[in-house]
RNA sequence: GGUCGUGUAACUCAGUUGGUAGAGUGCCGUCUCGAUAAGGCGGAAGUCACUGGUUCGAGUCCAGUCCCGACCA
């Protein structure tokens, strides 16, 4: 007879392949058709708030890996901690304004745009890309208010952030003034730094002498030297000759030792380390008269080569020895290390000299090169040098220059007027945004603990921030300058907010189409500004113009999370933005992630072929296998990803799956409410699963409060492996397969795997969502239940003494270890096949001999041999023989009572006993 | 070039106050065929990036170098 049917085997609809790609669509479907997420805000009411602020992507292109990334990150701690206890909504959001999409208009329309028509077309742009960016996000399994996303395009964000502005410039942190920034003249308009990029080129390079004006002073510098009536020169190199014409300082370095050379050309000043290579470079010989370290050569002038005009020595650290002669001239339109330096030493905006034009020619009246286009003079330039013999040397180098990207041309730096937010006025309270900032950092949470450092160390290093723009696709900065004193219009305050009513009611193109009568403004006397605000603004100030708008949710925020790039970006524009409307930042902590690299750790790239859409991942493998990807990965680091990675994760998917499985199919037939069994009536090894079970639950939950899902990641893979699949379940089967079906031995093992599934499906819930939802229904089938209505440790009773209950199966699993191998040499030897063909006697020594024997019968259980016995003795020994009895064709024991009643002869009396009598007492395992 | 970060088995990660390197996956072998396109058992596999230093002893502390990444110049 067949006594497989006698059997209580395992059966559910839950299937062992995942068939990710497939049943995720359907899971995204039902969660939106029952509205999955508005029913857990409702759920979730009256629960202590998270806010995870969203940062918003830009609204170009569609998704790559870092987003999804960042988006599940996003998710996992959203869902985490809903499951710990809070109510945790997310709102997500768009960054919708700025020159990447512009550009993209620009490319399909060209660059003549009217701009209102521009306007249009980048919002249509901006609307489309969120669609698609949407349906891929949610593809993801990121749950959500998708139907409500903010967008920094809404009129209402629009307004709020004119608002916005108006409060940074009532607190006296806005100003108006000078500054280099990338000019193309074939855009004539300035280049945001993502526009620049860097070609090689070859440049002239020269090295001029400038005649000395103080020559005394000079030589009191360097210890009083006699230079007679010798000619003395600074000499510069440089290989931007254009720049000459605008020279109104040489910079050295303080640090640097100069000399004084004697040659055949006058006398030279240059840093002493570079004499060599430069009298080489000129073809001249000389001795060196005297030296001085750079400090003491401050303010020493020397006169420009052709124009009638003083250049004095500034100190500048940048100045390097790595070319040239040591000393640098010094253009302040058209450098921003010179810029910064001439300002340092008190020069005005207004005694900078700017004579290049927005088309890259020469102002008119400029002597000698008026009207000249500034690559056409450099040789114009070096002639005249020469003529005046101020010309050392001239030659050429071929080097790495800024470039416009659309146009592959030469770019510079040109000086131009914009608005700032300056670092270091004082504010409304007497403090500088800077100082306010520095406070915000420390008093902000990080993860990782790296990040203060990071952001405090920008903060510190950060320059005044360039808000404006010339730009069509922006929000407006709505000022009214009055056209003579350059002041803001008195009344800015109201028209400011007149200006965000209007744009309110139909979006920014309300400002560009007013005329200044419409707000009563002469436009005689005031001009109407055409800037747009850095879309870093829009974006740093959502916590002004979105969250606290958002219902349900509070400002500030909880937790800010993004790539480390954002340190620089968003983290950096939302702290500014705080503190200078709030005086604190909008967020108490900071997560960053790394980025997504190739398996070899390298950036991915077209160019390079590695790149892994999450499209193409998510249509195969299933977005499944991505979240696990991203749940297992430290993002602390970059995360690594590559086909092997890819399958590795799927392997580990499996073993979860399929333990969920195992459990889900030996419960079937078990309905909680009325079969369980309470946790004091279970056999010794349930309850030690159960305290397995709670430590690793204990230790999950605190892995998440940390954020520190990877470790919850492959504390669930252990789990599965090692304790349930190795050992536990192992055990099991014996007792759920053949005791009766409704034994209290059987009761016990499927009331703890109850409790198993339970505390796994909650805890894989955040990452492993969809199977999570998959085993849910199985376990509630019919209903609209959701494993995301539920909280973590609600579900494990507590028992006592369970340290002591660990530590002792702790020592049987070891002893367990042990006899396994035992075993295994038995069946490498070829005398037996299962472990159930064994019988083993151990002798333990005494420490162990009160664990071991407290088993009792039930020893062999745990090592899933046919017998065992335990005798006491000096060490852990153990024999295993072949068994000489009869294989049970029920439980597969071999026992020496197969065949004792007559009326079942391929059965043992285990089984006779649990199929028509009592069933067998088990006590233990 | 600067700042910050990272570098432990083929892959992903642990490694608590410095004391003979761990897990999962993969690989090899094997059993099982009652989780079965599963599962059990055993095994091989690491100059803990490199070089110095502190220490009786360093993956763990210190200094420097290299690789890769982010940001900046």
């Amino acid at each position: 007879m067949d006594y497989k049917s006698t059997l209580n085997l395992p059966d559910t609809p839950f299937p062992m392949r995942g068939d990710l790609a497939k049943r995720e669509a359907v899971w995204i479907r039902r969660w939106q058709d029952t509205r999955l997420y508005q029913r857990l805000r409702a759920r979730s009411l009256g629960r202590p708030l998270f806010i995870l602020h969203d940062g918003p992507p830009y609204a170009n292109g569609d998704i790559h890996m870092g987003h999804a990334v960042n988006k599940i990150l996003k998710d996992m701690v959203v869902k985490s901690k809903t499951m710990a206890g809070f109510d945790a909504p997310y709102t997500p959001g768009w960054d919708c304004h700025g020159l990447p999409i512009e550009h993209q208009i620009e490319k399909k329309y060209g660059k003549r745009l009217e701009p209102n028509r521009a306007r249009q077309l980048c919002r249509d742009f901006a609307a489309e890309q969120i669609e698609r960016q949407k349906a891929d996000f949610i593809r993801l399994g990121v749950l959500g208010d998708w139907e409500h996303p903010y967008k920094t395009m809404d009129f209402q964000t629009e307004a709020d952030e004119i608002r916005a502005i108006g409060e940074v410039w009532q607190r006296g942190l806005l100003f108006r003034g000078l500054k280099p920034v990338n000019w193309c003249f074939d855009c004539g308009s300035a280049l945001a730094e993502a526009e620049v990029e860097y070609e090689d080129r070859t440049s002239p390079t020269i090295d001029v002498a400038f005649p000395v004006l103080d020559r005394d002073r000079l030589a009191a510098a360097f210890g009083g030297v006699n230079l007679g009536d010798k000619p003395v020169f600074a000499v510069i190199w440089t290989t931007t000759p254009w720049t000459i014409p605008a020279n109104q300082a040489i910079n050295i370095h303080p640090d640097f030792i100069y000399s004084l050379v004697d040659t055949s050309s006058g006398v030279l000043l240059l840093a002493k380390d570079l004499v060599d290579a430069c009298l080489l470079r000129y073809g001249l010989t000389g001795t060196t008269l005297a030296t001085a370290p750079g400090r003491a050569l401050e303010l020493i002038r020397f006169q420009h080569p052709f124009y009638d005009r003083a250049a004095p020595l500034y100190l500048g650290e940048y100045v390097t020895l790595e070319a040239g002669t040591g000393l640098v001239h010094s253009s302040p339109a058209y450098g921003v290390d010179d810029f910064v330096s001439c300002k340092r030493y008190g020069m005005s905006n207004d005694e900078i000299l700017n004579p290049v034009g927005d088309d890259g020619k020469f102002a008119a009246p400029l002597p000698l090169f008026g009207g000249m286009h500034i690559w056409d003079a450099n040789p114009k330039i070096l002639e005249v040098l020469k003529e005046r013999g101020h010309l050392l040397h001239s030659g050429k180098l071929l080097h790495s220059y800024p470039h416009c990207w659309r146009h592959h041309t030469a770019i510079i730096y040109r000086a131009t007027t914009q608005w700032f937010i300056g670092m270091d006025l004082p504010g409304a309270d007497g403090r500088t945004l800077r100082e306010v900032a520095r406070k915000a950092v420390a008093d902000t949470t990080f993860y990782p603990s790296w990040g203060r450092a990071r952001l405090a160390g920008m903060v510190d290093g950060r320059p005044d921030w360039t808000l404006s723009r010339q730009r069509n696709w922006g929000t407006p900065l709505p000022f009214f300058l009055h056209r003579e004193t350059g002041e803001l219009h008195p009344d800015t305050p109201a028209l400011l907010e007149t200006v965000a009513q209007r744009v309110e009611q139909s979006g920014i193109e309300a400002w560009f189409a007013l005329k200044s009568e419409d707000l009563g403004v002469d436009p005689t006397v005031y001009r109407k500004l055409s800037d747009t605000v850095d879309v870093w603004f829009d974006s740093g100030t959502t916590h002004r113009t979105v969250l606290r708008r958002l219902a349900g949710q509070r400002y500030p925020a909880d937790l800010y999370l993004e790539g480390s790039d954002q340190h620089r970006g968003w983290f950096q524009s939302s702290l500014l933005t705080g503190c200078a409307i709030d005086g604190r930042a909008p967020f108490d902590a900071l997560l960053t992630h790394g980025f997504a690299v190739d398996g070899e750790g390298r950036k991915m790239s077209k160019s390079k072929g590695n790149v892994v859409a999450p499209q193409k991942v998510a249509d195969s493998l299933g977005a499944e296998i991505i979240r696990l990807w991203v749940g297992s990965t430290d993002y602390s680091g970059e995360l690594t990803i590559s086909d092997e990675i890819l399958k590795r994760v799927v392997e580990g998917y499996r073993r979860i799956r399929n333990t969920l499985r195992f459990l889900l199919a030996n419960t079937a037939d078990f309905d909680a409410g009325k079969d369980s069994v309470s946790a004091g009536e279970w056999l010794e090894i349930d309850r030690y699963a159960l305290a397995m079970t709670r430590a690793m639950a204990d230790a999950c939950i605190a892995d998440y409060a940390k954020f520190e899902f990877h470790l919850v990641a492959q504390r669930l893979q252990t789990f599965c492996s090692e304790d349930l699949g190795g050992f536990y379940l192992d055990i099991l089967k014996d007792r759920l397969y053949t005791t009766a079906k409704h034994s209290a031995a059987r009761r016990s093992a499927q009331s703890a795997l109850q409790l198993i599934v339970q505390t796994l499906l909650r805890l894989m819930a955040p990452v492993l969502s969809f199977t999570a939802e998959e085993a849910w229904a199985v376990l509630h089938p019919g209903s609209e239940e959701s494993v995301f209505f539920h909280t973590w440790n609600e579900v494990l009773p507590a028992q006592p003494g369970e340290p002591e209950l660990i530590a002792r199966w702790t020592r049987i699993r070891e002893i367990r270890g042990a006899v396994q191998k035992e075993l295994e040499a038995l069946r490498q030897s070829g005398k037996i096949g299962s472990s159930l063909q064994a019988e083993v006697s151990l002798t333990v020594a005494a420490a162990d001999a009160a664990i071991v024997e407290a088993l009792d019968d039930d020893l062999k259980f745990v090592l899933i041999t046919s017998t065992a016995q335990v005798s006491p003795g000096a060490s852990l020994q153990i024999a295993a023989t072949p068994s000489a009895h009869k294989k049970c064709d029920r439980c597969w024991h071999y026992r020496s009572d197969v065949g004792a009643d007559p009326q079942h002869p391929q059965l043992c009396g285990r089984c006779v006993n649990n199929m028509f009598g009592a069933g067998e007492v088990r006590r233990h395992a």
